[in-house]
DNA sequence: TCAGGAATGCTTTTT
DNA sequence: GCATTCCTGA
């Protein structure tokens, strides 16, 4: 019965790794190796052994990967579900499962940036300190170097002394836990470091995770820190059946404390470890791989590995040296064009750049050159003002300490509670110890506030009370009743939308909020925590669409994992990539050159590689130097000053447009026919000048009343048809 | 209490 | 350059 399942082809070193079933596991897998088909198969591997389902545990770096690989092991059908899940998932599982131990309350609330740098805010006050001189950021990125290397406040209070900064660091950091403990909440750090301290503290729950799990997997491993490895450990430690996978020339989160020795020491960790290196590239053509190849060999601190081709020649490279940002999106953007016009498929291209920032300009010259592109960007849905309100009062009605949402919706929208009011019932909550919330359920006893503001306090503490009957229905129900009754849908109605066309209306996004929380309902279901703590570890990269039809605009961070045929990279200059803060820092820079690596080994037949003379940045223009990533990989870019002149031109667009899109959506191009006139909320009348028929990214071009003539991005121009 | 303007600082970023 | 925060005055 073995074997049977295993219809991938798989060389011999994956058949290996896909086989090996006890013991401890390292697989050493270069970009393009297969990697991911050597999980997935391994995994069904071991269900066709005999092992169950359930007592296997993987685990991603992104919720993305662990999607994918759910998808993947589920199209096998080999029956059964075993855990898939990111550190972060799976660390917030374990937690609620023996949140006893762990000290710490079953429904909290998993803190993200902004609200962890209000609370290093607030810890930095109660320490008597300034935040000019303690900026929460690099206060932020401090304790969260120490938690990755498992140093809890009391750990930290005790290895101590030190300078002066340490000893307010110290500070800071009890009171930042302080006020986490008071608001039952827990940031990202958090989850990982409680984790390994149940596992290290607590023997009958290691073990009892490790009978659960008898078998574990980690992808990425080259990227994992201090507290990630621990948890790994210890998840395996009774038993020892750990597969680890990654490439240590991958490694490209040092800076967030992944240590790249994890990977490096894992056989002496594991004496008996079993290791397979994975060298073939199945994706990238010769010619790519010979320049990775050469780039990479300039690291210093490197095991010795080659990138052994399996593909014939034929990939095509492209080094450009542009005037400026604008040229060098405008010549990206003509290259883009032409491929796509050759028949190319969007979805297989993709332009990579080293800061989110350089987005801006490709995305320019894309819808210049009328072609649809995605942008994979950080926590851009989740961060949207309206998106946080309404999380704030979901988040207040699971857990009623957490502060920080409790502040954030008090007045949100307006209802006459201002700073002052707050301000008293603070000062009242800190003297009596309780939380703000309750301060608010007593605010009779505090003849500081006037009568009128007792009754909105106490109309909006109703209003909170009020959601809690519908916690156990079906999230969206609740969310869709806190979002009318709450007061948000009139304030936003009101609001007389200014946003720019290229920007979703609030109402929209409301409306995607609650469509998606209805489709967890469907799916997962489990009841508002589940669903606030999925919402919080779910982010940004999760909106990539390998099948969106459109050309992918994303960072190099965001790239790893991925593979395109087509990639643009962008920005090759000193200061940029290498970044600036990284100059002089061989290690860092070391780290810069393999995320120039990911970059390279994402193309499969086609690279394109850019620069600019001048560059932009923080509106001041100045002369750039070329990378010396570009001489180190053996590239020479060749000036161009004309974009368009790069490409030999086939046909006009129109032409373009018709044959590829124009069946994707009959109906818009019919609804908004030329001619017609239609109104926008900004600029007003017009009539359809042009219509592109790109599905879902239509664009429209109108000619306004004011002579102006705009193209517009048709599901964000929100028109209405006037005749 | 809040709007509006000045001042500041910011850009690496999986969860 | 832009977003966020701070500050002032009504």
């Amino acid at each position: 019965m073995m074997k049977r399942f295993a219809a991938e082809n798989l060389t011999e070193s994956q058949q290996r790794a896909v086989w090996h079933k006890d013991g401890p596991l390292l697989v050493i897998a270069g970009p393009g190796s297969g990697k991911t088909r050597v999980i997935t198969n391994r995994l069904a591997a071991l269900i066709n052994q005999g092992v169950t389902p359930s007592g296997i545990c993987a685990i991603t770096f992104t919720n993305k990967a662990a999607e994918e690989m759910r998808n993947r092991v589920f199209a096998m059908n080999v029956g059964g579900t075993a855990h898939i899940s990111t550190f972060h998932s799976l660390c917030v599982k374990i937690l609620r499962q023996f949140a006893q131990a762990a000290d710490i309350s079953p429904d909290f609330s998993i803190y993200n940036e902004t609200d962890q740098k209000n609370c290093v805010k607030e810890a930095v006050k109660a320490a008597d300190l300034d935040t000019k001189n303690f900026p929460p950021a690099r206060i932020l990125e401090a304790i969260s170097r120490l938690k990755n290397n498992l140093q809890d406040a009391a750990d930290f209070q005790a290895a101590g002394i030190g300078d002066y900064f340490s000893q307010c660091l110290s500070k800071i950091y009890r009171n930042y836990q302080k006020i986490l403990k008071q608001n039952n909440a827990l940031d990202f750090d958090d989850l990982l470091l409680k984790t390994a301290f149940l596992l290290r503290d607590f023997q009958d729950i290691r073990r009892q995770l490790n009978e659960k799990f008898r078998y574990l997997m980690v992808d990425e491993y080259q990227d994992t820190n201090h507290a990630q490895y621990q948890i790994a450990r210890g998840l395996s430690l009774e038993h020892g059946n750990i597969c680890v996978t990654g490439d240590p020339d991958q490694s490209i989160y040092g800076w967030r404390g992944a240590d790249i020795g994890n990977i490096l020491a894992f056989e002496k960790d594991w004496p008996n470890a079993t290791v397979i290196k994975l060298e073939e590239n199945f994706r990238s053509m010769p010619e790519i791989l010979d320049v990775a190849d050469k780039l990479i060999i300039a690291n210093k601190s490197r095991k010795l590995k080659k990138l052994l081709p399996v593909k014939s020649a034929g990939g095509e490279i492209v080094v450009r040296c542009l005037d400026d940002e604008q040229d060098e999106a405008a010549f990206v953007g003509a290259f883009l064009r032409q491929l796509l016009d050759s028949g190319e498929n969007a979805s297989q291209t993709a332009v990579f750049y080293r800061v989110n920032s350089m987005s801006r300009a490709i995305e320019e010259a894309l819808i210049e050159n009328r072609i649809p592109y995605q942008v994979v960007r950080g926590v851009e849905f989740y961060n949207r003002r309206e998106i946080r309100d309404i999380l704030a009062y979901l988040r207040i009605i699971m857990n009623s300490a957490d502060e920080q949402a409790l502040l954030r919706i008090i007045n949100t929208p307006a209802r006459g509670i201002g700073d002052t009011t707050i301000g008293r019932i603070s000062t009242y909550a800190a003297s009596k110890g309780i939380s703000l919330y309750e301060a608010i359920r007593k605010c009779d006893a505090l003849d500081s506030i006037p009568a009128g503001t007792k009754a909105k306090l106490k109309k909006f503490l109703n209003t909170i009370e009020g959601f809690k009957k519908d916690v156990a229905g079906p999230v969206a129900v609740l969310m869709d009743k806190v979002f009318k009754t709450s007061g948000l849908y009139e304030s936003l109605k009101t609001e007389i939308a200014e946003e720019d066309y290229s920007k979703a209306s609030p109402l929209d996004n409301v409306a995607e909020l609650i469509s998606a929380a209805g489709k967890f309902d469907q799916q997962q279901g489990g009841g508002l925590v589940d669903f606030m703590q999925h919402i919080a570890l779910f982010s940004d990269t999760d909106t990539y669409d390998s099948q969106s039809g459109k050309v992918s605009l994303m960072t190099m961070h965001c790239a790893k994992g991925l593979e395109f045929d087509n990639v643009f990279i962008i920005g090759l200059e000193q200061g940029i990539l290498p970044h600036e803060r990284s100059m002089g820092i061989a290690s860092e820079i070391e780290e810069e050159r393999r995320l120039f690596f990911v970059g390279i080994t994402r193309a499969k037949k086609r690279l394109c590689i850019t620069l600019s003379r001048h560059r932009t940045i923080y509106g001041r223009t100045s002369m750039t130097i070329a990378s010396q990533f570009l001489f180190e990989a053996g590239l020479q870019p060749q000036s161009s000053t004309v974009p368009q002149k790069e490409s030999e031109d086939k046909g006009d667009d129109s032409v373009y447009y018709e044959r590829d899109y124009s069946q994707v959506s009959p109906d818009s191009s019919q609804t908004f026919a030329i001619g017609r006139l239609v109104s926008h909320k900004k600029f007003g009348l017009g009539r359809v000048k042009e219509f592109h028929n790109l599905g879902d990214n239509s664009i429209i071009v109108i000619q306004f009343k004011s002579g102006q003539v705009k193209p517009l991005m048709l599901k964000y121009a929100d028109l209405s048809i006037i005749e």
